[in-house]
DNA sequence: TATTGTTATACTCTATAACTATA
DNA sequence: TATAGTTATAGAGTATAACAATA
């Protein structure tokens, strides 16, 4: 007699995960489109912190991708009012970028809504949220 | 006397999640240059089971992108090989697309590899698997 | 008339390579 | 020589609009 092939719980938590990675990346991809930015846009908004200057060449690292794409980005970005172009008083090679007020408005609101979890994490009891965190730092982290 | 702000748990477990659809869709852009493909091919392919022929249509709807970029996916695709054109003998208007046999091996390398759970969470205990799987599950499984 | 797929157009992201101006 | 940013170029994904063939 054949038994029903049991999935292993791994394998199935992995696609879960999968799939909630799928669906945030649409919402995330539907925010931007609010505030009618593209998807690296966000990204560079978020990177930089309010009151802070940071070199193209670094942020570049943080979205790990080429510096020749960061000018593009930067433009657009500028072109906006988000973000502006500073020279470096050390190194006259660097350009520092740091969010207008502007851009810090607009961050702020981009990040709450990234941040605040969906009704499907909220509506977990407490337990479940606090299990789902415990099991997620476990796994790793910062690192997974 | 100040009290360290204790994160709420349903916002950190967020924030985890977070993280590991940002380290997911790195591994899946390495993978898919691994075949040298684009991360919306190894997409397409992926949708398509192997001995199913779907509309170009359909495949629109589930990638969730205009019908007008499937002619350059299938395209491409299918200058690789990896899939074919065929006439629907009920419908003059419609070309359904299936694997050709390269690209059901393909596919199935493919696929292998990212259905495997990292090592992250393979390493977790049996309880911690099962956990993880049974809040995702809770959290809407297939919704979010 | 409505639908399927294609084409044309335009914009963003992506990397590589060559260039400039600094250091 | 080496580094930071730019430009040029090319390929891939994205959407909108107009089109041909078919229903």
């Amino acid at each position: 007699m054949m038994k029903a092939k049991v999935q292993d719980p791994a394998r199935e938590a992995w696609a879960l995960l999968r799939n909630i990675a799928f669906v945030m990346k649409e919402r995330t991809f539907a925010l931007a489109s609010e505030f009618d930015l593209a998807p690296m846009q966000v990204h560079a908004l978020r990177t930089l912190e309010p009151g802070e200057e940071v070199p193209m060449s670094a942020l570049a690292g943080t979205l790990h991708c080429d510096p020749s794409n960061i000018t593009g980005i930067t433009d657009r970005l500028e072109a906006r009012g988000l973000i502006e172009r500073r020279s470096s008083p050390h190194d006259r090679r660097l350009k520092l970028l740091a969010l207008t007020s502007e851009g810090e408005a607009v961050r702020e609101r981009i990040s709450e809504a990234l941040d605040t979890p969906p009704p499907e994490i909220e509506s977990l009891s407490r337990a479940d949220q606090r299990a789902l965190r415990d099991v997620l730092r476990r796994a790793g982290g910062e690192g997974l």
